[in-house]
Order: C-alpha cells, then structure tokens, then sequence
DNA sequence: CACATATTGATAATCATTTTCAATAAGAGT
DNA sequence: ACTCTTATTGAAAATGATTATCAATATGTG
C-alpha cells in the first residue's frame, strides 16, 4: 500500500482543475472553504507540493509566495504572466539545446531552469 | 537632502563587493558580524532592498529566500547557480526580440522577466 | 553650532510554509 | 463485514524569512 485516495486529495485536484490561473495555497484553501469543502490549510499545502514534486502541478514564485497550477505531464512549462490579474499563458521554453550549450560552455549541469515573462495582458494594459 | 552617507551603507556595499557569488540578508549580516563590523539585521535588509530597487544589484531567489549580488548598472543579469555551492555564472539572456515577439503574440506587454538556470558547477559535479 | 530629518537598530509583528502528533480512515487480508 | 496496519488528516505550534514600529542617533545644510 503506497497511495490512499481520499476525499481531500480529490476534492483538491478538483478545485485545481476548476482555476485555470495560477493560485496559492491560501487562496485555495480559501476558495475550497467558500465552496463548502473544508479541508486543512496543512493537507492543501502537502498536496500541492506532492503534485508539484509529482510533476502535475507547474509553480511559479510571485511576490513572496508560491502559485500553483496543474499542468500536463509533460514536464514543466514556461509562462507569461500578467502582473495585475495574474492571467497566465504558457510560452515556448527556451530550446534545451541553447540551455545545454550554456551549461556545458561553463562545466556545468543542468538540473533545472526558470523563465517566467511579467507584463500586462490585453484586458489590463 | 535626498541620501545621506553612512558607514553601515558603505559596509554592506563593501561587504557585497568582496562577495561575489549572491548572498542572503541573513547570511550577508552575520558575514558583517564575523568580520567585527555590527549592523543591525533590519538595515541590512534596508540597504540591499534598496540596492536591488536601484538596479545596483541583481536579486534571484532560491530555497524560500532572496539573494542579492552587486551587478553593473547595465540592467539585470541571467545566471547559472551551483546548487550545492551556490557558485554564479553570468550568461546570455535571452534575446529581448525573442520576448517580445512571445508576448506580442499574446498581446502582453513585457514589464520584466526571469531566467535562471540550476545545476552542478564543475566542482561539485 | 543648531536644526530638520534621514537613518539606524532592537524588537515586535507579519506571513507563508512546515512540523508535530494524536485522531481518523483507506484498503489489504481474512 | 471485521480487523489491522499505516497513510493521511487537521489543529495548533513552530519555523524562518522579511517587514513594520518607533524612539534614539547621526548627517549635512544653513
């Protein structure tokens, strides 16, 4: 036995799929609370951590605090981020090879990489 | 009268000139107290905020907390972090056409921008 | 020198996140 | 369905970084 499923860790990948935008653990928690569902502010942290170690959430770092958004699992995406409302959409990443040849020009490796573009969306410019 | 001088400004610059890889408050602080010089905690997070606000020294955050390096006044840098050691290299950014033309793309406009790479130096390797 | 005020520093306050640990509940085996 | 092991939860406390407070100090201008 290694995983359970409870109504917690559903009722949490629920509210995920329901925000498309990126949002913290706070807000969640509070989001979560607002729709009836009380669920511990602790288990909504480790979740989220677990599906971000998982690779099924992405993270993003705003202003002091860590967003979270589900994504695809194919590894992790690259974002553009709209500094008012916090409306995101995902941008090509930089190509491996350019991050690689990086690396290697000074012996490095590389272990992970962050791009995050902050601007104003349409709606906020 | 707009700035004035003070010794402990002039300590923590110094203090950042003879760090060259990115430091926290906290350690940048006790690195002052080992080296005989006491400045209050609360002023070392004054004057390399305001460093960092003044485009005098490049910020990136790792593991919960904010490192500061002095950096020329030709804007911000991207960087490859050690991180095991923390050692700093400074690389090419990606170009500001590249950026450009993404948020265009999606109509944002581009305030800022983050790109940092993490992996193994060469020693630590 | 005197004065207005920028700056400092010790401490308290914030705030996000993690840890603790006893209580609960999932699910495998019977 | 019942038991038993243990993953999981949750409330509260702990942590850790950073910021606010505010009286005391020090800077530089007149």
């Amino acid at each position: 036995m290694v995983q359970r499923q409870t109504r917690q860790k559903d009722a949490i990948r629920e509210a995920l799929r329901e925000n498309d935008e990126f949002i913290s653990a706070q807000d969640l928690h509070r989001w979560l609370e607002e729709h009836g569902t009380h669920i511990g502010l602790a288990t909504v942290y480790r979740q989220l951590n677990a599906l971000a170690d998982a690779g099924l959430a992405d993270t993003i770092r705003l202003d002091g605090q860590q967003l979270f958004r589900l994504c695809g699992d194919d590894g992790h995406h690259h974002h553009l981020v709209c500094v008012r409302c916090g409306r995101t959409v995902e941008i090509e990443p930089p190509s491996e090879s350019w991050l690689r040849g990086i690396a290697d020009a000074h012996g490095f490796t590389v272990e992970s990489h962050t791009l995050e573009v902050f601007g104003l969306c349409p709606d906020c410019r």
